[in-house]
RNA sequence: UGGGGUAUCGCCAAGCGGUAAGGCACGGGACUUUGACUCCCGCAUCGUAGGUUCAAAUCCUGCUACCCCAG
């Protein structure tokens, strides 16, 4: 019998997953990660609750169950990048390398340590082979699609993942849940930054990166605020400038941010042309195959994704070195730089890179 | 100091005698395995003290504050 690792976060989806694997007869061991140990604003360790929630599924589903800790590696791998690009001013994703790290990687050697031949989680996603190469596919359930978090995953890794709850939509995925009585079936699901949860995130960065006030301007320079530092505030961001009763009345959004002279610019109205843009820098490329879809400075077209759940935005690409040129049909609204940009083929995910700039309209429109 | 004006939610702002619009901000919720965006809900008795009136934020008077003009 093949064994397989299933990582389990506690959450419906994995449990589901490792459900699946033990109905097709594989050997199933279930797998709880702790990579962050820290109690929530409420003094609450979620992580306990949820090993408890883990404990209980795999006890009904009839596997045995492990917990594991890669609180060093995330600290290292995830969490100190993660700081890193807050520091410059940028917007990471600390999920994207959280899944290149921790669970497709240290996490997946400790499946090789436990005799497992393959790991499985709980992604909405899918896969197969064609003429010997790994592609990820999107998952069944649109509506929850996670190929835009698995983008930086590599074929190899791919090869030894399998996606039991891909082919099915969340509703289902409850339903069977459900039915085979497991505890989690209508947990609600988990959000935030995984393993570290929901926060509120001021004051959670807050803990980690020093504050370095300063003003609020507009394009033209007038001051309309104080911020508390850059680091605190992502492109496009409405709530928290606490700017009210200026100007024309309508809401205020950050535009960009002036490391230079430690200024927050921000504007009116959400559709202020900085805050669009069509031409798109990016680097730090990832394509899941070998090789990209596309020559070297040859322009591709397909369909991207600058942010999870975004509808398709058709865009052409153009790599060149270790830069790849990005101009959409369209503009998009605040396109951030640390951020992903993913790219897809119909339904194959073909891979993504970081976002470095964004040119925004007014400029480019020159 | 004399003359004029204005004082309505944190900010902007309707209201003009009939029992407090709206926007922004803010708070809560929904959505969401990043950060955001978005959506929904909530949010004042009208500077103050009196008076007139069945009834005042809306009229009158005193006081206070701020603004403008004069000098």
């Amino acid at each position: 019998m093949e064994r397989i690792v299933v990582g389990m976060s506690g959450g419906v989806d994995s449990s589901v997953a490792a459900l699946l694997l033990k109905q097709q007869g594989y050997e199933v061991v279930g797998v709880f990660m702790k990579n962050w140990d820290e109690k929530d604003e409420d003094g609450v360790c979620t992580s306990t609750a949820d090993w408890e929630d883990v404990q209980d599924v795999c006890h009904t589903i009839g596997i045995p169950c492990y917990s594991v800790n890669f609180e060093k590696e995330y600290m290292d791998n995830v969490f100190h990048h993660f700081l890193s690009e807050y520091e410059k001013g940028r917007t990471p994703n600390p999920d994207v390398l959280c899944n290149r790290e921790i669970k497709f990687k240290a996490f997946l050697h400790f499946a090789h340590k436990l005799g497992a031949s393959k790991l499985a989680t709980g992604h909405f996603v899918q896969t197969d082979t064609i003429d010997g190469h790994q592609r990820l596919l999107r998952g069944v359930d649109g509506n929850k699609d996670q190929s835009y978090f698995l983008y930086m995953l590599k074929e190899h890794q791919l090869a030894q993942a399998v996606f039991p709850v891909g082919g099915m939509t969340k509703a289902q995925v409850r339903e069977l849940a459900q039915e085979h009585g497991l505890s989690v079936s209508k947990k609600k699901d988990s959000t935030g930054i995984c393993f570290i949860g929901e926060r509120n995130f001021r004051s959670f960065l807050q803990n980690y990166l020093a504050a370095k006030p300063g003003p609020m301007q507009t394009e033209t320079g007038e001051t309309v605020g104080k911020h508390i530092g850059l680091a605190y505030y992502t492109l496009g961001q409405r709530k928290g400038l606490g700017i009210g009763g200026r100007g024309d009345g309508r809401s205020w959004f950050v535009l960009a941010k002036d490391l230079k002279n430690n200024v927050l610019v921000v504007g009116q109205g959400d559709d202020h042309p900085l805050l669009y843009s069509t031409h798109i820098q990016a680097s730090e490329i990832t394509w899941i195959a070998e090789s990209a879809p596309m020559a070297e400075g040859e322009t591709f077209r397909c369909t991207a994704k600058f942010r999870y759940r975004q509808p398709d935005q058709a865009v052409s690409i153009r790599q060149n070195g270790d830069t790849l040129f990005i101009e959409a049909d369209a503009p998009q609204r605040a396109v951030t730089p640390g951020q992903s940009a993913v790219f897809y083929r119909g339904d194959q995910c073909l891979g993504g890179a970081i976002v470095d700039e964004a040119v925004p309209l007014q400029e480019s429109d020159q």
